[in-house]
DNA sequence: CCTAATATCTCTAGCGCCTATAGCTTCAAG
DNA sequence: CTTGAAGCTATAGGCGCTAGAGATATTAGG
């Protein structure tokens, strides 16, 4: 039986966020012991790691609540699991796409600075407008997450 | 002289967002209407036009505070403000590079899936397991925003 | 065995950047 | 002159944590 810190240093989540996981119904109650500090078995260390690493993915806190629901249920058939697993990658090729006309028109932005004054500034200049752009790197909703 | 909506409207910001912005002293705050509605002039056009394209950017509101100190002094050197689009500029990029990881493992996880039962499903297996992994697509902190 | 340091507990508030709701007032069109 | 849209304020919520206070539990050393 592993304690809130060591699970936390095994899987790589801090020790709040563990408790928030489980506030949040993503983990289990944990076990509790005389002293009522939480322990936590193999099973446990195992879902969090699926969560740690879903994490590292992207994938939401939603996502892996479905993800994790059905790892549960090995018989059903996977197509749900590959929908999500899917549209996690087109979120990822839509944010890189995007990250990458940003990376451009900053490129541009730089290297057009002759490095003297605010006044003749090309960083300054082209944020105050937009035309001054080769790409059109406006977005509906400002995205977020890794 | 507009009112916020046709502020917003030209400038692609929503009405609430304007208000924030002025709340948390990005925008001055606005000359009223003799019934308290908020007016807007072309210097407020222009500053908003600024954020929105810097927020398009993927520049924080902190980064966005100092280039917009920075442009009403159009004397000083503009150091500063270049310095502050690189470092953007090397956090778009990190972002890219660590996308692509993640790209490429989402890719490798659904591939491998046949598409039969959940307990032979890659997707969930890998997650379980970041061992199965072909990166090391972990970070220290998830980061955020554009 | 006692102490001191460390780890844990609960609870609450805060972060960035908005977004949504409620309940009001003002304005523009018909 | 009435209606409906647009505006106002104030407050709460959302994601995914993170930080803090103040109390209790455990562990290591002397």
């Amino acid at each position: 039986m592993l304690t809130i810190g060591k699970l936390g240093s095994r899987t790589g989540v801090k020790v709040p966020t563990i408790r928030y996981y489980e506030q949040i119904g993503l983990l289990p109650e944990a076990e509790r012991s005389p002293g009522n500090q939480r322990l936590y078995g193999p099973k446990a260390l195992e879902r969090l790691n699926f969560i740690r690493h879903a994490r590292d993915l992207g994938f939401t806190l939603e996502a892996i609540r479905d993800l994790l629901s059905m790892a549960d249920k090995p018989d059903q058939s996977c197509a749900d699991a590959d929908a999500i697993a899917k549209a996690q990658l087109a979120e990822v090729e839509s944010r890189i796409t995007r990250l990458r006309a940003l990376k451009a028109e900053l490129e541009r932005m730089i290297v057009q600075c002759a490095g003297g004054r605010i006044g003749d500034c090309r960083v300054i200049e082209v944020l105050g407008d937009h035309s001054h752009c080769a790409t059109d790197h406006r977005h509906p909703e400002i995205e977020q997450s890794a």
